[in-house]
DNA sequence: CAATGTCAATACGGTAGCGTATGGTACGCA
DNA sequence: TGCGTACCATACGCTACCGTATTGACATTG
């Protein structure tokens, strides 16, 4: 119960700046989700992460939910960017498909927000995002597909399919051990197997 | 805040049987996980489904973690009851997988369950019984494309897919309207799109 | 009918987390 | 040099939930 403060007036280890923003704490928030999941993001946790207390973070924010809306669409709107930049460059559709699920692989923090946030899209300010994320890669993927000869119904099943198995793989690598590769190796060779099996 | 009390000695709509078992609580909490996720699931909500209050709980369970684990082994156990009794029982390898295909729509509670639990496998108690699930339908998986001719290291790869893209269509069902197919028709296309894709 | 066992109601203590109130400190700038 | 703005600390109230303690109601059985 008792916490030692060593550091009264904080210029500690990590904390070089000894003032905060906004945007600090959604990003640390982030953070927090990455690890520990939505649910997890609470402001005294923050708090002692970032070494201050709450009295600071309601100076920022008006309530918890609007740290976890604020976070969700600095979320959001970065996942949007790197994946334009790292994808619509591509120019041959087959190869930007490829280059697509080769991307899967990329341990990105973004990867694992996703994966986190999928989880709890029960959550009502957590669902309309990964709806709407969901909605901007299927028709993507669709669109990928079409390109490559396939009719219109097939590209929106397979869509599904690639997207389904997607999420499946990032909700069972965050959970469980058993479902990780071992190595390099191991995962590129599972990912030419998805690629020869879903890319016509 | 004051709670009419209508009928004080109970004897009210659906409860006919006035007493109740532990089975009676583990049945509901499964419905409750099924409905709304497995954190929601709280003692006092539960006595109030079953119209009584909290202190008939502490009568049959120790603590809310006792009744959790009682309620995944409860699901758990059913789970490969209905499985056995459901699959098992096709000798050709080939129907067998069809038939495990297919048998991803209909729509049990089970499903549901399995779809809530699965989103919160970070929950110690979650965790163990989600991953022996995977673990025995990813072999199955594996052992029946390998009776389909697919060399060890492909058909380990298929299984993730299958399993991944099973996972990834329940969970996106469960939250998302945008995500759930119009009719049975559009599910059956889908379904066939999937089984063409993933069965050699 | 008494005694016991089974299930339930009520009242309470404890903790975690949200949010508020109020005052404190430090930095930029007049 | 002093003053205001921006950030932070401390203390508190409130609610939801867990779990405990105690008593009550009803059924079964000796």
């Amino acid at each position: 119960m008792v916490r030692i403060m060593s550091a009264p007036h904080r210029k500690s280890n990590q904390a070089a700046r000894s003032r905060l923003s906004a945007a600090d704490w959604e990003v640390a928030a982030l953070d927090l989700i990455a690890e520990d999941g939505f649910s997890s993001v609470n402001v005294e946790r923050l708090a002692r992460r970032l070494n201050v207390t709450k009295g600071s973070f309601y100076w920022h924010f008006g309530s918890r939910d609007e740290l976890l809306a604020a976070a969700l669409k600095r979320w959001e709107d970065e996942d949007i960017a790197t994946f334009v930049r790292s994808i619509e460059i591509i120019t041959n559709p087959d190869e930007r498909l490829r280059a697509l699920f080769r991307r899967t692989l990329d341990k990105l923090k973004s990867h694992w927000i996703f994966s986190a946030l999928f989880a709890e899209s029960g959550h009502a300010l957590v669902r309309p995002v990964m709806e709407r994320v969901a909605n901007r890669r299927m028709s993507y993927l669709t669109d990928g597909f079409i390109s490559l000869g396939m009719s219109q119904a097939d590209a929106v099943h397979r869509a599904r399919i690639t997207y389904y198995s997607y999420v499946g793989f990032m909700q069972s690598t965050r959970y469980f051990k058993t479902a990780r590769l071992k190595d390099q190796a191991e995962l590129d060779e599972y990912v030419n197997h998805v690629i020869e099996t879903l890319i016509p």
